[in-house]
DNA sequence: TTTGTATATAAGCATATGCTTATATCATTG
DNA sequence: CAATGATATAAGCATATGCTTATATACAAA
C-alpha cells in the first residue's frame, strides 16, 4: 500500500482541473501529446509538464513510438484508482470534435 | 456525480500530507481542533485552516458542542470516498500517544 | 547530414498555498 | 458583565504551482 508521501503526490497530481480532463480523455485509450494540445487549448510545454507530473505520480505510463510519446492510464499502485477514473465526467464530446477536425494530426499509429 | 470543479477541489484538499494525516486520525472517530493540534505539532490556526479546506471540499463535517467543534469524516458525495479512506495508513500510534498523555485535554464530551 | 516535426526543459512571471504571530469571535463560567 | 478558553480570521512571508515564450533534444525523412 502506498505511504502518506506517495498518496500526497498522487492527490496533488489529481488536484488540477486540466489534469483531470487529461485523465478523462485517456479513459478512451492512449493519446499522444500533440492530440492533447489540440483538445486542451494550452501550449505544448504546458501539456508536457502536466504529463510529467502525472507520470511521476504513477497515474499514467508512456509508450514511445517513433517521434511520438503515447500516454495511457496506469494507477495500478493505487487501490482506489479504478473508482477515481470511473468518477471522472466523460469527455466524449471534446474527443469527437478532435476526430472530426483532425486535419493536422499525423500520429495515427 | 461531482463535476470537474468539485473533484478538483476534493483532490486539492487531499493533496497535503498534514490533511491526509488528519483524515487518518478521523478514521477512529470525531476529533476536536485542540486534539488535532496536540497530535500534529502545528499551531491551532494552521489546523483550523486545514479543517476549513477539508470542510469546503465536503470531506469532513463539523458538530458544535459548547465551545468545541468536533470534526468527523463525511465524503458522501464522492463515490470513491470509502476506498480513499481505507487506503490511508493507520495512525493508531499517534492517537495512543494522545490517550496516554492527555493531561491538558478537557473536551471529552 | 540537413530539415522538419514531436516532445522536453529552462527562464521568467503571476498566483496559490501553507506556516506563524497577532487579533477577533463565540461560548462558558464566575 | 468580566474573564477564560476554544476556534476562526487577518497579515505577512516563503515556497510551490502553472502558464507562456524561448530553447534544447530526439527522431524521421530527404
Amino acid at each position: 500500500m502506498p505511504d502518506f508521501e506517495q498518496l500526497t503526490e498522487c492527490y496533488k497530481a489529481l488536484g488540477d482541473q486540466t489534469r483531470l480532463q487529461i485523465l478523462s480523455f485517456l479513459k478512451e485509450g492512449e493519446r499522444c501529446v500533440c492530440e492533447l494540445v489540440q483538445i486542451l487549448n494550452i501550449t505544448q510545454p504546458a501539456v508536457s509538464r502536466h504529463m510529467r507530473k502525472l507520470k511521476n505520480a504513477k497515474l499514467v505510463k508512456e509508450r514511445r513510438s517513433g517521434q511520438w510519446v503515447f500516454y495511457s492510464l496506469d494507477g495500478s499502485i493505487y487501490p482506489f484508482f479504478e473508482k477515481i477514473v470511473d468518477s471522472l465526467p466523460d469527455s466524449s464530446e471534446e474527443i469527437e470534435k478532435l476526430n472530426i477536425c483532425d486535419s493536422g494530426i499525423s500520429c495515427n499509429s
